[in-house]
DNA sequence: TCTTCGCATCGAAACGTTCCGATTACGGCC
DNA sequence: GGCCGTAATCGGAACGTTTCGATGCGAAGA
C-alpha cells in the first residue's frame, strides 16, 4: 500500500479512500493510483483490515458430520450465500463429539468470526458457551432444547405428520416407526407429528412398534429386524433420517420381501440415490439448501444490526415435502400379510 | 492484553511470553498472569497475531461441489488433519465455474491464507494463476494437465485396470464404459486403465461401447439406454463415477433388467448406499479420506519448509480397491442374452 | 483585498499482537 | 565492596490497514 501510494504520488490514506471508494477522490488520482496498484499487483490484506475495522467477513459454520449427505447440501446452501455477499466460511467438523465442538468454538471466537451457524452435536454444551455472550448465532436444523437465540430447522412435527396421514390415507393401522435419537429435535419433533396424526385417527401407538436410540445404518437394520421379528409386524414402516431409512431397506432385503406388497417403506431426508433404489422410495425432503441460505441471512441480520434493535423472526421453520414414490402402496392383501408374519427369520446378507 | 498485563502487574510483552510459553517466565508470574487471563475471559486475537507475524493458520480448500458425495469425505479428511495440526479451513465452492473459482482464489490470497488444497473445476485455469507465485498448494483428485505442483489422487489408471481386469475375469468380452468428462484427470486415466486392461487381454474396444462427455445422472442414464440399444449390447457396463453409475443403473432398470443375470455393472467410487441396492453395487473405493489427510500434510510440509529446500514427493498416487458384490458376475448365459437383445425399449421409468 | 467556506488530500494514531534489543536484579567472585 | 554474568522482565517498533482531525488551496462573498 506504502509503495502503491509512493508509485502514484498520493498518500496512503488516498489510496485506501480509493480502494473503499467510500470517500470521494479526484477522477486523475484515483487513475493514477489504479495503474500503481495494477502495475505493482496490489491485493489489500484482509487481515490488516479486519484488526483495524474489528470486522472479519468470515462466519464459521460447525456440522456434526459433513460426510452425514444431509449436511453438504446445508453447508452449500449457507457457503452460496455467505460468498454472495461478501462473507466467507470457515467450516467445522464435530466428529458428532461435544469437545470439539467446543473447541471449534474457542477457535473460532479467537479467529474474530463476525458469526456462527451451527448445527449442534448430540449432547452439546454449546449453548452454555454461547448463549451468555450476545453474539451472531443461528441453530440450524438440531434446536437445543435449553439456549435461547435464533434457529432454523424444518417444521420436523408437520413433516413427521404428513409423512404418517401419507401412510393412514394409504388404509394402513400398523405403523411401525424407526425414531432415532430423541434427544436430537429433530427426530424428537418427526415422532410428534406422527403421534399427533395417529391420534388424530385414533389408532394405538404400539410401544413394541416404536423403536429409538441409533441414529446409524446398523441402528436401522436392528430396528427393522426387530420389527419384522413381532408376532404382528406393522405393515408400514417410517424410519427418522435416511441412514435409518437404509437399514431398514436393508433388513427387509434381507428377508425377501417386497416393498410395496408386502410392506410400505418411508422415510425423513430425500436424497439422490433414493430415486434409483428398486422400488424407488419414498420420502419427506427437506428444502435444505434454502435452509442454509436463510440461515445465512438470518444471520448476517443479526451481525448488521445495530446493537440497540433485536432482530424480529427467532426461529423459522421451513415446512417439508413428501415426495411420494413407490416403496408405499396399500395396506398388503391377506396372501402378503401371510408372508409377512411368516418370514421370521432373514434369508441371506445382503452386506458385504 | 493491556488489561491483563495490568491486572497482573506485568508487562504485555510478559503476557505475550505465558501466552505463546516460548520465553522463560518465572512460575509465580506465570500463574499469575493465567489468573488475570482467566479473571478477564481473555482470549488471544488470532487476526493482531496473523497481521503480526504473517501466518495466519488458515488454508482454504476450493471443490466443484460439495454436494457431490465425493467431497464431503475428501474435506473431511483434510480438515480433520488440519484441526490437530491447529490450523482451520476456509472452503469454498466452485460450482463447477471457472470464474467463481478464480473470485474464490483472490479471496483467499487475500485472507492471506497459508496454503490452498483444491479440487479444480472442469476447464479450470486456475493453475495460470497461480502457478506463478510460489505458493503452497495441492492439487487434489483433478490434475490440470498444464500447471506444476503438487498433486495428489487415485491412482486412477490402475483403478480403471482393476475394475476392467474383474470383468474381464469373468470372462465379458464386450464391455462397454461410460467414460465421464475426459478433460477431467481421474475420467481420462480410468479409460486409459481401461484400454490397458483390454488391449492386454486382446480384446476390441469398439467405438460404440465407449461413451463420454458429461458426468451427471442423467449422462449416465442416456449413456446405458444408448449401449443397450445397440444391435450386440455389451454384457458389462462400467461407469466412471457415482452419478453416471446412478444413472446406467436406471437406464437397466427402465428395461426391466436384471444384474447380474442379463448384464454386469460396476462403478468408481464406493459410496453408503452402493451396498443397499439390490443388488448391491460393486464399485471401485477410492481412499478418500485419507486423500485429503495426505493432501494436508503435504499441503504443511510445504507451509513450513524453509525457501531454500524443496518438498520432495511431489505427485501422491494413492491405490484403488475393488469391493466386489452383486451386480457383477458371469457372463449372461445364452437365454438372458436374447432378453438382452430383445429389450431394446424401456419398459416404464422409475424416476418420479 | 481580505475573510470564509468547502473540498480534496494528507499525517498520524490506533487496532492487538510479536519479538528484538535494552534494562534491571541478583548472586558469585576477585 | 565493586564488578561481571546470567536470567527474567520490559519498552517499543512494526505488521497493513482505517479513520479522524488537520491542512492547504481555490472560489465566492463582503
Amino acid at each position: 500500500m506504502r509503495d502503491v501510494a509512493r508509485l502514484a504520488g498520493v498518500s496512503i490514506s488516498t489510496v485506501s479512500a480509493v480502494v473503499n471508494g467510500n470517500v470521494f477522490v479526484s477522477p486523475e488520482r484515483k487513475a493514477s493510483v489504479q495503474r500503481a496498484m495494477a502495475a505493482l499487483d496490489y491485493h489489500p490484506d484482509a487481515i490488516a483490515r479486519s484488526l483495524k475495522t474489528g470486522k472479519s467477513n468470515v462466519i464459521g459454520i460447525i456440522v456434526p458430520d459433513i460426510t452425514n449427505a444431509f449436511y453438504p447440501e446445508l453447508v452449500r446452501g449457507a457457503e452460496d450465500a455467505a460468498t454472495k455477499a461478501g462473507y466467507s466460511v470457515l467450516l467445522c467438523d464435530s466428529s458428532e463429539n461435544c469437545k470439539n465442538e467446543e473447541s471449534h468454538i474457542n477457535v473460532l471466537f479467537s479467529r474474530r468470526v463476525d458469526g456462527i451457524l451451527i448445527a449442534c452435536c448430540i449432547n452439546s454444551r454449546a449453548h452454555e458457551s454461547l448463549a451468555q455472550r450476545r453474539f451472531p448465532l443461528v441453530y440450524m436444523d438440531r434446536i437445543p432444547s435449553a439456549g435461547a437465540g435464533c434457529s432454523i430447522s424444518t417444521d420436523n412435527v408437520q413433516a413427521g405428520y404428513v409423512a404418517t396421514k401419507h401412510l393412514i390415507d394409504l388404509d394402513h393401522q400398523r405403523i411401525g416407526i424407526v425414531a432415532g435419537y430423541l434427544g436430537l429435535s429433530p427426530h424428537h419433533d418427526r415422532l410428534e407429528g406422527f403421534r399427533n396424526a395417529m391420534q388424530e385417527f385414533h389408532l394405538p401407538i404400539l410401544d413394541e412398534y416404536l423403536i429409538s436410540g441409533g441414529i446409524q445404518v446398523a441402528d436401522g437394520t436392528n430396528a427393522g429386524q426387530a420389527l419384522l421379528s413381532l408376532q404382528v409386524p406393522p405393515t408400514a414402516i417410517l424410519a427418522s433420517n435416511g441412514n435409518l431409512l437404509l437399514g431398514v431397506v436393508q433388513a427387509i432385503a434381507e428377508r425377501r420381501l417386497k416393498m410395496p406388497d408386502h410392506l410400505s417403506v418411508l422415510g425423513f431426508d430425500d436424497y439422490l440415490w433414493h430415486r434409483f433404489f428398486h422400488p424407488a422410495l419414498t420420502a419427506v425432503a427437506q428444502p435444505t439448501h434454502e435452509m442454509g441460505r436463510r440461515a445465512f441471512e438470518l444471520l448476517k441480520q443479526m451481525i448488521e444490526s445495530e446493537p440497540g434493535q433485536e432482530v424480529q423472526e427467532k426461529h423459522i421453520r421451513l415446512p417439508a415435502e413428501l415426495r411420494v414414490r413407490n416403496s408405499t402402496g396399500p395396506v398388503p392383501q391377506r396372501e402378503f400379510r401371510r408372508v409377512l408374519k411368516k418370514t421370521r427369520q432373514p434369508v441371506a446378507a445382503n452386506e458385504k
